[in-house]
Order: structure tokens, then sequence, then C-alpha cells
RNA sequence: GGCGCCAUCGCCAAGUGGUAAGGCAAGGGUCUGCAAAAUCCUCAUCCCCAGUUCGAGUCUGGGUGGCGCCUCCA
């Protein structure tokens, strides 16, 4: 199966083609563990897990990396700002993120590391720039000479004119020109800070990601991936210290996913309209803000709000509902080889998932084109369309695999569904105050009633059960009741 | 000012130049004692103008509107 990405660098969608054939070398932008992370945080980080999940689907091996700047500016100011130490901001929300992660069923990288573990790599890797002749050390501080890096501004296309007006030079600079970044900065009093040859001080923003990935994926590797935002200067700049430093290109295929929104404003911590994960679930199940992430494609804008979460929980309630009344169906029953029940539709359903996701990771064509396997499960499970119960039972089987097989690529609907709903149900009754033997007393009179042809009491029960906020299923295994 | 992105049904959203997936909402049917759930059916010619082409939502140019990066930002 051939995979085609966009790729940032070109401006084009092409085929992916690893270094080494079969195998994948990724290296994702991790957080700056300095505050809780937010929805934008999150679509990062789920989109590259399917991104990886769905190479290693497709047969490829991967090495995944993905770093935690542990150190950095704002961190600094967030020990400083609350009276600890850097060190103890970092770890704590290192701790944080990993927490949001699990919740958003966000696999562990292959490869986790830290910059403070890495300073030796990164003060390696900048004394190989000053060799090259494209740094220099300046009162402490080590600078990149931009102008000297013949290739910059080709991924972000721009020019080093253009980018002159705005530079931004700040009092005490030693840079030589505007454009140039730091590489090492010179420790202030009270920072933390490791020696060098050029005194004490520490890494600057960039230099981490370009010591690292090479570090664990080579001087030249095949995915570098990130929010859209990093494009300028960030990646910018890992292009500009990787290259100088080895002479070879660095990463091939550059993958941006596009800004999570609030009101059609990109979602940041500069302008304050963020949601962070925890928050968010709090109010919806996680599984449906990771559903929401992956019903837009990666790259394209997505407007975050609580009505566009509440469809997504629906629709993941759907699924599990399906899902369970599948797995009921399926109890106990044998599946015997033969023909399937809308055979051919069924057998589209895992390459029309893989040729999606093929294309440049559409995980939201992916997730469009799984509503026919719903549809489908759920008529099989209620009126079937034959009476060759064992065609049934194969295809609810047939289907139910391949949906799960797909889930895992996605990381969802996994959950076991019955606990899925049931905890859903008991989470919802304790908010609204219901009391579950309660409500099974009033089913069970509402049984009795319609035992007895009494259809008037039964309905005041039903009512009854509405104005608790309960809604009643009669199925032939019995009546069923959910908080909607 | 420089660079880039986006504009598809009431809402969300996919769409390799070949005749508009999917979800929600809405309307109608089936099922049900009645419901709910489920299922089936119905429901758009793609911001505007011009061009290229046998053929354009998809390419080109020009508008209009929105967003982003150029400073920390996922």
């Amino acid at each position: 199966m051939e995979i085609r990405v966009y790729n940032t660098l070109t401006n084009r969608k092409e085929p992916l083609a690893p270094l080494v054939e079969g195998k994948f070398g990724m290296y994702v932008c991790g957080p700056t563990v300095y505050d809780m992370s937010h929805v934008g945080h999150a679509r990062v980080y789920v989109t590259f897990d399917v991104v990886a999940r769905f190479l290693r689907f497709a047969g490829r091996q991967v090495t995944y990396v993905r770093n935690y700047t542990d150190v950095d500016d704002k961190i600094i100011r967030r020990a400083q700002e609350t009276g600890v130490a850097p060190a103890e901001v970092s770890e704590r929300f290192i701790r944080e993120f990993i927490a949001d992660m699990q919740s958003l069923g966000v696999a562990p990288a292959d490869v986790e590391p830290k910059v403070t573990e890495h300073i030796p790599e990164i003060v390696g890797l900048i004394e190989k720039i000053i060799a090259r002749g494209l740094a220099y050390p300046a009162g402490g501080d080590v600078y990149f000479a931009v102008r000297e890096f013949s290739g910059y501004g080709k991924l972000s296309k721009r020019n080093l004119d253009d980018l002159e007006a705005g530079a931004r030079v700040e009092p005490g600079d030693l840079k030589r020109d505007p454009l140039d970044f730091a590489l090492w900065k010179a420790a202030k009093p009270g920072e933390p800070s490791w020696d060098s040859p050029w005194g004490k001080g520490r890494p600057g923003w960039h230099i981490e990601c370009s010591a690292m990935s090479a570090k664990y994926l080579g001087e030249t590797f095949d995915i570098h991936a990130g929010g859209k935002d990093l494009i300028f200067p960030h990646h910018e700049n890992e292009i500009a210290q990787s290259e100088a430093a080895s002479g070879k290109p660095f990463a091939r295929y550059w993958l941006h996913n596009g800004f999570v929104q609030i009101d059609n404003e990109k979602m940041s911590k500069s302008l304050g309209n963020f949601f962070t994960i925890r928050e968010v679930l709090q109010k919806f199940e996680a599984e449906a803000l990771r559903y929401f992430l992956l019903g837009t494609h990666y790259r394209n804008p997505i407007n975050f709000s609580d009505l566009a979460l509440a469809d997504a929980e629906r629709r993941v309630d759907y699924i599990y509902e399906t899902l369970a009344k599948v797995d009921e169906r399926l109890a106990g029953r044998q599946v015997t080889p033969g023909a399937l029940v809308e055979q051919e539709q069924v057998e589209k359903v895992l390459p029309a998932f893989s040729e999606a996701m093929a294309d440049d990771f559409n995980a939201a064509e992916a997730l469009g084109g799984l509503a026919n396997a719903f549809a489908l499960m759920n008529a099989l499970c209620e009126k079937p369309p034959t009476k060759d119960k064992a065609a049934v039972v194969r295809t609810l089987a047939r289907l139910r695999d391949e949906v799960r097989a797909i889930g895992a690529v996605l990381g969802l609907f996994n959950q076991p569904p019955g606990e899925f709903l049931l905890r859903r149900r008991e989470k919802k009754a304790a908010a609204k105050g219901i009391d579950g033997a309660r409500v099974e007393q009033l089913i069970n009179d509402r049984g009795e009633a319609r035992k007895a042809k009494d259809f008037a009491a039964a309905d005041r029960v039903r009512d009854e059960l509405k104005a608790m906020g309960v809604e009643i299923m009669d199925t032939p295994a019995g009546t069923t009741w959910k908080v909607p």
C-alpha cells in the first residue's frame, strides 16, 4: 500500500518513502513542561499517535521519538513565580502530561528523551556547528549565524530580508545579526545551568530537538512533526542547526497539524482562550475528545465547542451501544465459515479504511466510512434481512472484529462496550442524583403493570422515570435504562 | 508589509479533473401496547467573477470574507 503525505517542505502530497525500506524514524516535538496541557496539545499527540499506529498497522516499523523540553525560559519563570525549583516544575508537568495522554489513549513513544539528560549531546552538536563556521560564541552565549546557512527559510518559505524587518533584537544581545538565534545561553544567577566550553549555561530553545533526534534517529531521518506554529522559527531553526552540523539533509518529511480554535480563533496561551485537557475531561468522555479530534483532517483547523464535543460523545455512545448489542447477540454462538450477509459491503470496510488513512492519514474520511458498518451491525442484530442465522452471526463477528482492528489504529472503540456503557450511566446518574436501585424498582413496577396490561399505569411509571432524567427501553431481553 | 492557509446542505465535515462520503438536526416510513433505541427513505452543485478543459468543488487569474505565522505558542 502506498502511503501519501503532505510534506510542508515541498508544499505538496508525496509518496512516503523511508530511508530504509519498511522502517520509519519519526520525531515529534513534545511539550515544554511548564503548565497543564490544553486541547491544542491533545490534538498534536493524538494525531501523531494515530500516524505511528497506522504506519505499524500498514506493516512498517516505526521508531517514534517524542521529547520533553524540560529546561526553558517559561519553566524557569514558572519556578520563580511559584517558589519551587525548575526541576520540580518540569517533573510535575511531565507527570500531568503522562496522565492526560493516558486518558486520551495516546500510546507512549518509543523514546521520550529529556533535554536535561542530553546536555553533552547538545554541547557536542554546538561545537560541531562552531567548527563548521556557522555559529559563534559571544560573551558566554553561542549564536547561530543564520546568514551563513544557505538553506535558511526553505521550510517556512521565507527570505532573509523579509525576516530581517521583523527580527527582534533585545538590549544586551550579542548577536552579530538580528536574525541569529541562541544555541546556548549563558547562565543568569539562580537559573539551572551546566558546564560548557563557553562557561555555565543552558541550551537555547531549538537545539535540543536537533541533538536528540540525531541521537535516536540519525542525522537524516524520515518524519518530523508538530503543530503548525512550530514551522517558524522552531523547525526552520532545527533544520539550520542540524544541516549545518552534519552537512546532510535533516528530516525528509515534515508534517504539521492545524490549530484547535475557539470561535474561529487559535486556541493559545497568549490569547487565554484555551481549555486544558483536564477541564474538558471533567465534562466529556476522553474518547469523545479523541473522536472529535479525529473527525477533522489533521491539517485543517478544528473548532472546539461544547456542542461539537457533545456530538462526538453521542457518536461514541452509539458505537459502544452497537458493539454491546453485537456482543450480546454473539455470546455463546459458534462462528462458522461461509458466505456473509452484504458480503461486498462488508469486505470493503477494511480496504476503505486503509485507503483513507494512506491518503495523508485522513482519519475523518476513515471514520465516515465506518457509518455503514455500524448501521449494518444494528440492522443485523434487530432485523436481519435474511433467515440464515449462521450467516448473520458470521457477518456480525466479522464486522465487530474489523471495527475493533480499525479502532486499535485510531485508538477508539477498544473498551469493553458493556463496561463503558455502565460506567457512562453511573457517571451521568450520579451527576443527576439518580438512585439506581429506585430506578430498578420503578422498572419492576412498570413490568408488573405491563404484564397486567395496565398500560396507563405503566406509562405513568415511565413518565415518572422521565421526570427523573431516566429513559427506558423495552428489549426482547427485558427493560433497560439509560441517562441521555 | 512579507509568507501561507481556508471558504462545500440549518450545524459539523470528507472529497486523487469525470459528474457532491459521513454525522447531527429536520421530514416521512418500519419496529413498539405506547415509547425509546435501532433501521430505511428524503434532504446541497460546492463564496463571487473570468479563464483552461470534452468535462472543475477539485487547475489558473482576479475579487470578497475569515484565519495563521513573521515574538513565547502545539
